[in-house]
DNA sequence: GAACACAATATTGTATACAATCCATTGCCG
DNA sequence: CGGCAATGGATTGTATACAATATTGTGTTC
């Protein structure tokens, strides 16, 4: 499978096969192109990228750290489902974390920042106009790391980019119909608040809007998803 | 070590051979038998393991995830040297993550949770007066970690297990010897808190505990150790 | 016709072989 | 003698082959 030499220049650090397989699944699960529990065979994968096993295990392996997959013993790997118990865990771990990295973002952000924070709202206002429902949720998502990145903590953002990849999952499971997404006003809201360098205000109006996002899902009715069928198709009563 | 998760599936599976790996070299690298920087050699850990280089090498990249070893493209592995930014980093994030979980859990701590408590002391104890002080550290560490589950926050708790994994080598690497390792008497006003159900104590007393450690951290000096020989042996000021 | 046992198939787990890359030594030339 | 380039060895990156396991299909028995 020799794939013919592109036009890029010889970097010194080539990205690595696997975390292009691994980012490739990555935005197809959040777009929502990919459903949890979807099976991710191993051959399959390595048809679609052209390469062997070995890379698609490495990439799924990469995934299954961040919980986006799920992989079972001999049984393969699948698009995570997180039970309803998980998902109250990921809103509550994000609302312990990301206001306190939006403060701090208040404090350090740069103009290049802002622009950038402004440049993903933006985006994310096209997609949804464009009906493209998948790529403004994904985008969304990026507009809370890019928060956690500017705060100047790169620890808590990589564990903020797994609670984002996680939401991701949950709001595929459990988001209700009724609630409109009306987010983007948040986002901005939360642009002015650190660009205004008003630290208290971006904690803040982070923590109302995670709270939010959390009571916009429903994660008390027993309508869990199943993680087997056995369970899924066992009588309540019973 | 990392119990069974509670979505244990239906079958009980074998322990996959990589992690059987991982937690070896883990434990290598919490006890400090296996200084920041060494090399991983992949052929070598697979000689003294009897596993072939796949399994070394997933080993190896899920250490790598939680920045235990540090990848690095056609170099090989090495145990992670975190700077002291990564260092003030891993602490802050713990000062956030820490307390809080503390408080969860004291109230909801059980009996049998409080004799594991104990137990852990205990074991500490006999380990430092056995002059084992790697041993002694490990279990310092799985005490927090402990903690954290207890708290019933498993994703937390996971965030808690890297940071507190990183948080050995930072000591490894940044520990001023005049300080002497007093934790003992934290962790035992920490545990009377929890069994006395009184969370606003606890979360005070973990944050003083934190706070503690790191302030017996060098993180200042510029004897910042090297990340590489080249780096090493140029003179500061040419 | 239903339930069970067994065989066939497909998929994952692991080992090994080969290719690519880096590092060190060595030899050459200034 | 010092710097630079070529080359050899060692190590990692990737593909493939084989083994182990789960699942599915089929036949037999009651």
């Amino acid at each position: 499978m020799n794939k013919p030499h592109s036009t890029q220049p010889r970097t010194l650090h080539r990205l690595a096969a696997s975390d292009r397989v691994a980012e490739a699944l990555s935005l197809a699960i959040h777009e929502h192109r990919l459903s949890p529990g979807t099976k991710l065979g191993e051959d399959e994968i390595g048809e679609v990228y052209g390469v062997s096993r070995t890379i698609v295990r490495t990439a799924l392996q990469s995934l299954a750290h961040i919980q986006l997959v799920e992989m079972h013993r001999n049984r393969g790997a699948f698009v995570a489902q997180p039970s309803q118990q998980e998902a109250r865990e990921v809103f509550e771990a994000r609302e312990l974390l990301e206001p306190r990295t939006a403060h701090m973002a208040a404090a350090r952000a740069t103009a290049a920042d802002i622009d950038t924070l402004r440049a993903h709202i933006a985006e994310e206002h096209a997609a949804m106009a464009a009906g493209d429902r998948g790529r403004a949720l994904h985008l969304s998502g990026l507009f809370h790391i890019e928060i956690a990145r500017i705060a100047g903590q790169t620890t808590i953002a990589g564990f903020v980019d797994e609670l984002i990849a996680r939401s991701s999952l949950i709001i595929a499971l459990y988001w209700r119909r009724e609630s409109a997404l009306c987010e983007s006003h948040a986002h901005h809201d939360l642009i002015e608040a650190i660009a205004g360098r008003d630290g208290p205000s971006a904690e803040d109006l982070m923590r109302s809007h995670l709270v939010d996002l959390h009571s916009a899902l429903d994660l008390h009715r027993s309508a869990a998803p199943a993680r087997s069928l056995k369970e899924a198709l066992q009588k309540p009563g019973s």
